[in-house]
RNA sequence: CGGGAUGUGGCUCAACUUGGUAGAGCACCUGUUUUGGGUACAGGGGGUUGCAGGUUCAAAUCCUGUCAUCCCGACCA
């Protein structure tokens, strides 16, 4: 049976709802996709949640052909497996946490890594039993601190993750590209564009990491890529280090008096004023000083030196002191350690405090920097001679024209939308809840866990976004609510016969039909709603019925062909 | 959590500055009209103005508090 618009529960919107801001989010709303419950809640219409089950179909059949088998886990849980892997605490406010009638603490689940390692051990016990590799197509739960711009954050959306359990590094290897295969299998299939970024594997450690980003100008993260085809994450960037220089030769550091130059924008300005010296920020190295808090809650400094024309990135740093917290040290901080003179800090050795650089300061480069005295700046120093580092902090931001780490060219910034993510999570989980196996041997080893994850819900809005113009949504094929969408546009019962009838012959060749057949509507409006509904194809059923023909409206290019009513099947999925 | 903005029928907004019975367009209902680009006309239903206090003869409007929403930032396996 086709949709038919006289009776489907929908009500289009002429006007931009007030409180929407980006295309995807207004389009969704006014083409009655979907409506807002609550901040960062959505209740699904007819027609949204037809787009959804066409994604959710086809993650479910590539995971099929990847050998993933679905299951479906409440998203109500207990507190005790999320108290086993600690992340009942490590949450934080992202969790929702609620409690039951005899003051049990539950949550509503945000990932569900610690159901499906205990689901296996609770099932398995033999390496004989894998691998195996488990999804479900699921709602989850975080109470975002900001949700923002419709579906793309919301506090409660559908994901599809998916966990891979091996006996060894070598099968989760092989899990972790099924799985990746079968991603860009999902995406190319949906019509949804997107780039494979390296991304950081924290506090695991070498553990492969891959994110799929859909590049978007609205996106919220920031990636690099390359014209030869490196592209990352920018917490995954690894700074391309200069050649070590040759010390020999180098003139003597000598300390300058430079008062009032807390920042470098005025420390460059005074050095080449009144120093006569010829310097730019770049020749600067500005040591900040961050503070990090390990999950214990212990407090430390860590100084780190970067060129002064760059800042710090904040997320490279999080990923690089990970786990810790990373936030800039406060006058507390400065406090404890009267060695630190704000605004002339320069390469110092403290008790208790590392010193770490850029990978640009390189042996042999030379250096102005602070004098770890008030008003006064050091030229010339140099780095393996008149300081050596407690290491390497490659946590400066990177930047537009910045190598990239395999020598493919220069690298260029964009911002992408998160679609997909695959993660090599190794033994974290299976080692906190105890999922080991008997291996061959009859000995007990601990099971290696990848995790996939899709946003589905996040997906619609990707897809709305980058299939619109100005009159509504143009669906790719694959998404679309429906396969053609027929216009009987006239007042004659002849009309609404014959479009019924073609309605009849799409169905019978396997496509689905919406059909608007509301009697008392204008033409006007009714093309107006098949433009903002979105549907590729348009079939317009009316005038040319005189001389047996239909027009076939190609939403997307916006031409209109006069069809013959008896081929109009045939012509338009041919 | 910091900064900014906004809360008035289902939707988009007006009235608030200067207190005096809450209004328009869209949507909805009835009738006539129109039927290949949001027809036209007439009639109609629907709002205790986010909530709670306060000031006042009188509060959508002024004051205090509170809640919510949106945007920017921080945060985000």
């Amino acid at each position: 049976m086709p949709v038919r618009l006289s009776s489907l529960f929908l009500r289009t919107l002429r006007e931009d709802p007030a409180d929407a801001d980006v295309e995807s989010h207004k389009l969704l709303l006014r083409a009655g996709y979907i409506r807002r419950a609550g901040a960062g809640l959505y209740s699904w219409l007819p027609l949204g949640l037809a787009v959804k089950a066409k994604i959710e179909q086809v993650i479910r059949e590539e995971m099929a052909r990847a050998g993933a088998q679905e299951v479906f886990f409440p998203a109500l849980l207990p507190r005790e497996p999320f108290e086993a892997t600690g992340r009942w605490t490590e949450y934080g406010d992202n969790l929702f946490r609620l409690q039951d009638r005899k003051k049990g603490d539950y949550l509503l689940a945000p990932t569900h890594e610690e159901m499906f390692t205990l689901m296996v051990k609770d099932l398995y016990s033999s390496y004989k039993d894998l691998p195996v590799c488990l999804y479900q197509i699921q709602n989850k739960y975080r109470d975002e601190a900001r949700p923002r711009a419709g579906l793309l954050r919301g506090r409660e959306f559908v994901m599809k993750d998916a966990y891979s359990f091996d006996i060894d590094d070598e099968g989760l290897a092989k899990a972790y590209q099924a799985q990746r295969d079968a991603y860009e299998r999902i995406f190319n299939r949906l019509g949804v564009d997107y780039v494979v970024v390296k991304a950081d594997a924290g506090a695991m450690g070498g553990s492969a990491s891959e994110e799929f980003l859909s590049p978007s100008p609205i996106g919220e993260d920031t990636f690099v890529r390359s014209a030869g085809g490196y592209a990352a994450n920018v917490e995954a960037v690894k700074t391309v280090a200069p050649a070590a220089k040759s010390i020999d030769g180098l003139p003597e550091a000598e300390v300058l008096d430079t008062p009032n130059t807390p920042t470098i924008e005025t420390l460059v300005e005074y050095f080449n004023s009144v120093h006569g010296k010829n310097i730019t920020a770049a020749d600067t190295l500005k040591n900040v000083v961050l503070a990090l808090t390990s999950p214990e809650g212990k407090r430390s400094l860590v100084i780190v030196g970067v060129p002064g024309d760059r800042e710090v990135d904040a997320k490279r740093a999080e990923a690089a002191f990970g786990p810790n917290e990373v936030e800039p040290a406060n006058d507390a901080d400065f406090e404890k350690y009267p060695a630190l003179v704000k605004g002339y800090i320069g390469p110092v050795k403290i008790e208790g405090v590392r010193y770490l650089i850029d990978p640009r300061v390189v042996d042999g480069t030379s250096w102005v920097t602070g004098a770890n005295e008030k008003g006064k700046h050091v030229y010339g120093l140099v780095a393996g001679r008149d300081f050596v580092a407690d290491g390497i902090a490659d946590i400066a931001e990177v930047r537009e024209g910045d190598a990239s780490p395999d020598g493919s060219g220069p690298l260029h910034l964009a911002r992408g939308i998160e679609i997909g993510h695959v993660f090599q999570l190794g033994r974290k989980y299976a080692e906190a809840l105890g999922l080991q196996v008997l291996d061959e041997n009859g000995k007990l080893v601990t099971v290696t866990m990848g995790s996939y994850g899709i946003g589905v819900t996040r997906l619609v809005a990707v897809l709305a976004e980058a299939n619109h113009d100005d009159k509504g949504l143009i669906w790719p094929e694959a998404v679309s609510p429906a396969d053609v969408y027929i216009v009987a546009a006239g007042k004659d019962d002849h009309v609404f016969e014959a479009a019924e009838k073609l309605a009849a012959e799409f169905e019978a060749a396997g496509k689905s039909v919406i059909l608007d057949d509301r009697q008392k509507v204008s033409p006007g409006v009714k093309f107006s709603d098949a433009e903002l509904v979105g549907v590729p194809h348009v079939v317009i059923c009316g005038k040319g019925l005189e001389n047996g023909e239909v027009d076939h409206w190609n939403r997307r290019s916006g031409e209109r062909s006069a069809v013959a009513l008896n081929s109009a099947v045939q012509h338009i999925f041919s």
